[in-house]
DNA sequence: ATTTGACTAATTAATTCAAAAAGTCAAAAG
DNA sequence: CTTTTGACTTTTTGAATTAATTAGTCAAAT
């Protein structure tokens, strides 16, 4: 019956998920997972070779959806402007809700030496840079100059700014209420004086 | 004699710089420093109270000729788009000079908890910034708009950017030997974008 | 094919302790 | 009175040891 055991996989991701998002992939235990399962750590071990493929398929689950949503929005935002700061929101909304997995920065989760996660990791930024890219191409009046170092050049200053200001207000030890709201109108702002550069050049 | 004491001052601030800028700060020890210099080291303590201080008064030194450079650079280039790469090209030659004593980054050396250290460094961010706004002020074209939020995103954006592709790269297993070149030429392009996008809107 | 109790192996965290480095002081030298 | 120093104490750092937790295995059972 492999429908079935594809069924318990999928049940073992979703609890794995929840605690992962809430305490980290560090502090959540193999026995953790298991006991919130009602079975035993050898039948989670039956469907997950180790911590670390769970932890990736984990990871794997929650960038489809994102590519899912992504790509629902490179479908039908109206305008190019339209697209990038939707893209902006969403990505804002899976950092806050998937924050604990340290996704973004490859520093202490999931150690980045690991060869499967490591891949995950750079197929899906390539995945995201080909999806901004097709959104440039898409945009017929900025057809004169070749996409992809642009949305190359786009992604890596949008991450980059969203990076530095986190990590400015982290070793800050001012209110940080609003916290990522600068960040996500600094990377609007950028964005829209980014699209006046191309546009004026085109 | 105050003049001597201060000639001395300068001697030892040489020399730890030397050592600094070579193994680091939390490498180089204050025995080391007096050896150099060949005194004691409760001389050293005679003229800087702790390490620290000697660190935070080692970096300001770098920073005050940071800002001669940055100064000369922006009083005394054509064009905006030339002034904006040539400070890029000189955060580059600091960042490489200095590289030991992480001035940019807040992580490892000189402890961020450390409160002269904070404020000489906040202190360095604000003049810069205020040095590119009067970058953008003395450009009559770009006069429509407040210069220092622009200013502002447009320094976050560059730094973001640096810091993004560095971490990036240190990250990867790759031969790095370019390196810092692919930085430096992503944020001139940015740049010139950014200021495409200005012009467009002036 | 799936599950488990009872195990071992590997990692991580806490503790100890010696060495290195920071920092002090009373006395001396110019 | 300013500057310097040998001899000292206090703190910090790092390696080594150990205890405890957690990852991962296996033979037997359902």
């Amino acid at each position: 019956m492999i429908e079935a055991a594809d069924k318990k996989r999928e049940q073992i991701l979703d609890k794995a998920l929840t605690r992962f998002a809430h305490f980290g992939i560090n502090k959540t235990t193999m026995n953790e997972i298991a006991d919130d399962l009602a079975i035993s750590k050898p039948s989670l071990y039956y469907y997950f070779p180790d911590k670390i493929s769970l932890a990736v398929a984990v990871a794997g689950k929650i960038f489809d959806e994102f590519f899912r949503r992504l790509n629902s929005i490179k479908e039908n935002a109206g305008s190019t402007k339209n697209a990038l700061f939707a893209i902006i929101e969403l990505r804002k909304e899976y950092f806050e809700k998937y924050y604990m997995l340290h996704l973004t920065e490859s520093t202490t989760e999931l150690n980045i030496n690991n060869e499967s996660f490591r891949k995950l990791m750079e197929e899906s930024r390539e995945k995201e840079k080909t999806s901004i890219q097709e959104v440039f191409t898409k945009d017929e009046s900025l057809s004169q100059f070749p996409a992809e170092p642009i949305a190359d050049l786009y992604l890596d200053s949008i991450m980059g700014l969203g990076m530095f200001l986190m990590a400015k207000q982290t070793k800050q030890l001012l209110p940080e209420t609003k916290g990522l709201e600068e960040v996500i109108a600094k990377q609007k702002a950028l964005t829209e004086i980014f699209l006046d550069g191309l546009a004026n050049r085109a």
